[in-house]
DNA sequence: CGTGTTTGACCCGCGC
DNA sequence: GCGCGGGTCAAACACG
């Protein structure tokens, strides 16, 4: 009889720690969970993050090309006077003239949009080919391009535009990340093209807990300062850590790439 | 094999 | 009506 219930009383302090160790597992994995979450809570700001900073080196290109243009321009015809309105392209039927080199044989026009080549001809007015594109896509879009050599001066290409964009920039760039088969026209971030290097490294993935999504991230109710910071600490070490892995960011960098393809509403700089 | 480029042929508007 | 020239089409080709 002593012996049954010794023996019962075994398994039940048995069973007992049992579930304590299962209680501390669960603990352990609610406490990964939860830091998990708050991961990917800061991955989505940075996400957003990134977002912005392509959005703003994408302008930053388009208004150094424009400016560019603009001086180059007023400085041949100009003489230092100042421009008027007539000369300022519009966004619509507008024409872009881009500084290349002499010897570049090719006529690419980096604008921020995909385009596809769909006719060449030698015009009468101009021994340079001029060069018809329609944007990437199309028919969606019915935007086209006429890409010639500048007359008067060989150094430029003069991009005549026809038509809005009716999508935005990264559509096109989402297609292309997606895809990784691109053409060798005026896309941005085509491989053949030399800008596509220049805008990626100037993208760091800044992974640390600074800035917005530290803001965001307040210490609850029931979280005291101290737990808090130390979670923190834990939490901004192993961010650390992975940003260190040059995979984890290739790979970061691949899902933020096809994520931007997906983007859900599309808006018209 | 899918996607983009090349290039000759074709279309169409315009001036004579 | 005809010829010219700019714009577009589409088959062939190239490339990854």
């Amino acid at each position: 009889m002593c012996d049954v219930f010794c023996c019962w009383k075994k398994k039940i302090v048995s069973a007992i720690q049992n579930i304590e160790g299962l209680k501390e597992k669960l603990e352990r994995v609610r406490k990964e969970n939860e830091s998990l979450r708050f991961m990917v809570e800061i991955m989505n700001d940075k996400c957003n993050n990134l977002q912005s900073h392509i959005q703003e080196t994408i302008r930053t290109e388009q208004h150094m090309k424009y400016t560019d243009y603009l001086a180059s321009y007023y400085e041949s015809n100009h003489k230092g006077g100042r421009p008027t309105l007539e000369e300022v392209p519009s966004s619509k039927n507008s024409k872009i003239y881009v500084k290349t080199h002499c010897d570049d044989k090719t006529l690419v026009v980096r604008d921020g949009y995909q385009w596809r080549k769909y006719g060449q001809k030698v015009t009468k007015d101009n021994p340079s080919p001029r060069a018809y594109f329609r944007c990437s896509m199309a028919p969606r879009c019915p935007v086209k391009k006429k890409v010639q050599r500048w007359m008067e001066d060989k150094r430029y290409l003069v991009a005549t535009y026809d038509g809005e964009h009716n999508h935005d920039v990264y559509c096109s760039i989402g297609q292309s990340f997606a895809s990784a088969k691109s053409s060798s026209t005026a896309g941005f971030p085509t491989p053949e093209t030399s800008n596509t290097s220049q805008f990626r490294s100037n993208i760091t993935l800044d992974l640390t807990l600074s800035g917005s999504s530290q803001e965001k991230r307040r210490p609850s109710s029931h979280d005291s300062m101290e737990e808090y910071h130390n979670k923190k600490m834990k939490i901004e070490e192993y961010v650390a850590s992975l940003t260190k892995d040059p995979n984890f960011t290739i790979a970061l960098a691949a899902a933020v790439a096809s994520s931007i393809a997906d983007l859900p509403k599309p808006t018209i700089l």
